[in-house]
DNA sequence: GCGAGTTCAATAGT
DNA sequence: CACTATTGAACTCG
């Protein structure tokens, strides 16, 4: 990301400059002079911010919050009316509304004993400041993205010399090599991840039989009174629907499960499925078929065996060894999503940033089923997937022989072409021949006819096409929330007289997208991790999931693919999905569906054991990877975001009752171990540390921020270097800062021609009503003081820090800040503060220079006209630096990171002063829970120098792929 | 056997 | 809270 757009430029003092860059357009504005002095941060490049969703009827923001109380810690939630109102945040616990500022009233003993806050009206929804500004795509930052660019002031000041944080070796790009070497590297994990891919050979024939028998069949056993539960017998309680179907729950047929039990003796085979995570521990599943048909079990390694209940005659349904024959490849057993030839996959971790417990650094696939035992290549080239073109331009050529001879799938739309690689069993369309290689053929091998072609995987797992397939899940998502919130302007800008109908202006969006041909991941379904797609994750709407290829239903909360005959699910989006749904082992209860549960029109009936729910019972037989999506809700219990959670496995499923009376299907998914840690789960945990347990500090701020900041070392044995907390701009003597003339709005400042504050904004408020900032500006004017108006959500930065921000101790980069809740893109962050100091005085400590933020030649007047901003002061006059060494807030704890995820933008509110500016910090992403917060320092290669004039360099350890390896 | 029409899924917004 | 438009795959019908 550290782009330079305009290195050249520095010295030509060029004016307005546009560069364009495909759909990018830089703006680039004068530099002005150089810096006297080395102050050491500068405004990123790029702040841009771009897109944002606004939501105007959003007034609530959620802050995960933990409350002290002398040494304990007490978790909670408060949702905050957002800052953009003049008014002081309340929050209400048990009915009573309280001022946010009442700091005392947090650390009462009832608030202490509360479980949670909640705000007494909560007309929305909005969850940690509402809206998305860059992508909904959770996590997605770094670099590459066009929307992202924006507007940025530049300038190349020759530092004199620098202090800047020192950092231990090995970190940097050999952070990044060390983490390589942690997890086997991307070639090695695709090459070993020998899957065996005779598995996929199918007969078309065959499955079509398999197909349309096994729902005829399962669904005739569960009539004929089937019922394949561990409840308890008497649990399901046959209703008013009389003794036909009553009839359908034998209660003793029911099997009871057997969790503790040994594995079976007489175990037809036994699969084992190492699962690696970090500090390559690995566990192991093991999977036993049991030859007496007393049914198979599976055994997560450290628990105990858990016994998958298959009731005899859905065993019938299985396949038998004599039809295996049949199967070309077919080795015993059927495919396993998992295994490998040598019956043993590994999970590699996702874990490699160590600082950040579950992600591991932007822009790759870190969640690999590879072999990582047996490096041994070309296993599954030599089985199936084999990469000579002639051979497979053959057996391409073969294809329609071969099934012309044999009665052709009515039902088959597709040609069910499939690859394994890594994690992932990827079922292609045939239609969708650019997803293959046509011009070597060398991913084409046809199955002998029988209706699958198995394709080596697109992507493989080197770092460079993971970063490359991230960015176009991101650019995607950008390209949606763009449309999305373009659509919302427009339709804000109609009369409302228009009101035809619901707008369903997401599903507008996709429709756009769809027809740019920007979805990924299309015309193929995964079984396994997607590329580009991160545990962790974060969606607004369940199109982004269809955009992204993580869950292809818009309505369905099932997806699943035709594979070997049988529909296997292949993700699932788990509404109910709260936090408490998954217990500490990451066990998922998932209702089926169908039966018109939610469509109030329709008779509610049984749920069937078809579709969706179908093919969540073959995965609970064939234990392959389940993408799990869990919905979260808010307050008023509508869903806001979706978080992919990972893989799971169907362990057993059974019927229940369910609340309308007929039977439901239930499935309990267990989540494969070794993946990233849930964020929510860490954050819970983390919450209920006490101080020696890895909480150092329980209030940086000692209380001068309204939510108290912790300080957390889990590291060693270091507390917080010592400063004095400000949580605002200390100013010297001479600095006398007039009162901008502020506006006359009464109307909350909707009118924003008549807005003074938004006319110098360009015409228009720079933030959503949920406070979150639309796009980065050179400078942005809030209301303030000298305003009028009262209710104006033109007043974000000024109200201080919303989130419950901690300051953490890293292992290679000091220490570091992040967030214990969600964050979404544009949400103000905090402002750094500190002193403000001259060039001349910034230049006279050299030794704590590591804190100064450069305030540079930002101040200029801008006037927007036609979206373009001019320059036109002068830069007569010293530029200016802050420094956080004595004085600062939580701000000066923020690291540097070249794929950063937080954006500096300068506001003025309180001050008409545009040459210094509040540096106002908003995230530039969405921020998953414990990701650590980062922006670009903005260092120039070779441009820092040290006292002697000597140029200076210092590696960056940020340990992000898109490292560039040094700061400076 | 094929295309047209219908049904099924669950929000997202009014 | 009730209601509805919505998409794409699966399914049914002619």
């Amino acid at each position: 990301m550290v782009t330079s757009l305009s290195n050249g430029h520095s010295e030509k003092r060029c004016g307005k400059q546009l560069m364009v860059n495909g759909d990018c357009t830089f703006l680039v504005l004068p530099i002005h002079r150089r810096r006297k002095v080395s102050a050491i941060r500068d405004f990123p490049e790029g702040c841009g911010l771009s897109d944002s969703k606004i939501h105007p009827e959003t007034r609530v923001q959620t802050i995960d919050c933990s409350l002290m109380k002398e040494d304990q810690v007490v978790s909670s939630h408060i949702y905050v009316p957002p800052s953009a109102n003049d008014e002081p945040a309340t929050v209400q616990w048990e009915g009573k509304e309280a001022a946010m500022e009442d700091r005392e009233l947090s650390r009462t003993p009832e608030a202490v004993k509360c479980d949670s806050f909640r705000m007494s009206k909560s007309p929305s929804t909005a969850f940690a400041g509402g809206s998305k500004f860059l992508s909904s795509g959770g996590n997605l930052s770094g670099s590459g993205s066009c929307l992202e660019k924006a507007v940025t002031t530049r300038y190349f000041p020759q530092r004199k010399f620098s202090a800047v944080r020192d950092f231990p070796p090995l970190c940097g790009k050999d952070a990044s090599h060390l983490r390589n070497d942690e997890s086997p590297n991307g070639n090695s994990s695709l090459e070993n991840t020998s899957i065996d891919l005779k598995k996929l050979a199918v007969d078309d024939k065959k499955l079509e039989k398999t197909t349309a028998t096994d729902a005829m069949e399962v669904e005739k056993n569960v009539q004929d009174g089937c019922v394949y539960s561990e409840r308890p017998a008497g649990i399901v309680q046959p209703d008013s629907r009389g003794d036909d179907d009553a009839k359908k729950i034998k209660t003793h047929d029911v099997f009871e499960p057997s969790t503790t039990q040994l594995p079976p003796e007489n175990v037809r085979e036994r699969r084992t499925t190492i699962c690696e995570g970090s500090s390559h521990h690995q566990v192991e599943i093991t999977k036993a078929v049991d030859i007496e048909g007393n049914g198979d079990a599976v055994q997560f390694e450290g628990t105990s065996w858990q016994k998958i209940i298959v009731h005899p005659e859905f065993r019938s349904l299985e396949t038998k060894p004599s039809e295996m024959s049949n199967f070309q490849h077919e080795p015993e057993g059927g495919f396993d999503g998992l295994q490998v030839e040598s019956d043993r996959a590994v999970v590699l971790g996702l874990m490699a940033e160590s600082e950040c417990p579950w992600r591991h650094g932007r822009g790759s696939s870190k969640f690999d089923l590879i072999d990582g035992t047996n490096h041994s290549k070309g296993k599954k080239v030599d089985l199936f997937a084999q990469s000579d073109k002639s051979k497979a331009d053959k057996k391409r050529e073969e294809t329609p022989n071969h099934t012309a001879g044999k009665k052709p799938s009515q039902k088959k739309k597709r040609n069910a072409a499939a690859y394994e690689g890594s994690d992932q069993l990827v079922i292609w369309e045939k239609k969708d021949s650019q997803c293959c290689n046509e011009d070597t053929g060398e991913f084409w091998v046809d199955k002998k006819s029988r209706g699958s072609s198995v394709v080596t995987p697109p992507i493989n797992h080197d770092s460079n096409d993971s970063i490359v397939i991230r960015n176009k899940v991101r650019e995607a998502l950008h390209l949606f929330h763009s449309h999305y919130k373009r659509l919302l302007q427009e339709d804000k800008s109609k009369i409302k007289e228009q009101t035809d109908g619901p707008r369903v202006f997401h599903l507008q969006a996709a429709k756009i997208l769809k027809d740019e041909g920007k979805y990924v991941n299309t015309g193929k379904q995964i079984l396994g991790s997607v590329p580009g797609v991160e545990v962790g994750d974060e969606f607004q709407f369940r199109v982004e999931l269809m955009i992204v290829g993580l869950h292809r239903p818009i309505m369905g909360g099932i997806d699943y693919v035709e594979h070997k005959g049988k529909i296997l699910a292949t993700s699932v989006v788990s509404s109910e999905g709260c936090a408490d749904e998954l217990d500490d082992l990451g066990v998922l209860t998932y209702t089926g569906q169908g039966g018109n549960l939610t469509n109030t029109d329709k008779e509610p009936e049984d749920q069937k054991l078809k579709r969706g729910n179908l093919a969540l019972k073959n995965s609970s037989e064939e234990k392959n990877p389940v993408r799990v999506i869990r919905g979260s809700e808010s307050t008023d219990g509508k869903l806001r975001k979706y978080v992919y959670d990972g893989q799971y496995v169907v362990e057993k499923y059974w019927q229940d009752m369910g609340p309308r009376g007929k039977l439901v299907f239930r499935f309990q998914l267990r989540r494969i171990p070794g993946q990233p840690k849930i964020a929510w789960k860490e954050v819970k945990k983390s919450k209920k540390l006490k101080i020696g347990e890895g909480l150092c500090v329980i209030d940086i701020s000692h209380g001068k921020e309204r939510v108290p900041i912790r300080a957390m070392n889990t590291i060693d044995d270091e507390i917080p270097p010592s400063f004095t907390y400000v949580t605002s701009m200390i100013y010297p003597d001479w600095c006398n800062p007039i009162p901008p003339e502020g506006c006359d709005c009464i109307d909350g400042c909707a009118d924003s021609e008549k807005c003074l504050c938004a006319v110098r904004n360009g015409g228009e408020i720079p933030f959503n009503h949920s406070g979150a900032i639309l796009e980065a500006k050179p400078l942005i004017y809030e209301c303030g003081p000298s305003c009028k108006c009262t209710k104006c959500y033109n007043r974000v930065s000024q109200h201080g820090i919303k989130l419950q921000l901690e300051i953490f101790k890293t292992e290679k980069r000091g220490w570091g800040v992040r967030s214990l809740s969600s964050i979404s893109s544009g949400t103000f962050i905090c402002e750094y503060t500190g002193e403000l100091l001259e060039d001349k005085d910034a230049e006279q400590r050299t030794d704590t220079d590591e804190y100064l933020f450069d305030l540079g030649n930002n101040y200029s007047n801008h006037t927007f006209s036609d979206g373009v901003s001019t320059v036109v002061s002068d830069m007569e006059g010293s530029s200016f630096t802050i420094d956080a060494a004595k004085y600062g807030n939580v701000g000066r704890f923020i690291n540097h990171s070249c794929s950063p995820n937080l954006v500096a933008q300068n506001i003025l509110y309180d001050h008409d002063d545009d040459r210094i500016p509040h540096v106002m910090l908003f995230a530039g992403d969405n921020i998953p829970p414990l990701q650590e917060l980062t922006y670009d320092y903005n260092y120039k290669i070779d441009q820092v120098f040290d006292s002697d004039g000597n140029i200076k360099r210092k590696d960056c350890y940020c340990g992000s792929v898109e490292c560039t390896g040094r700061l400076y």
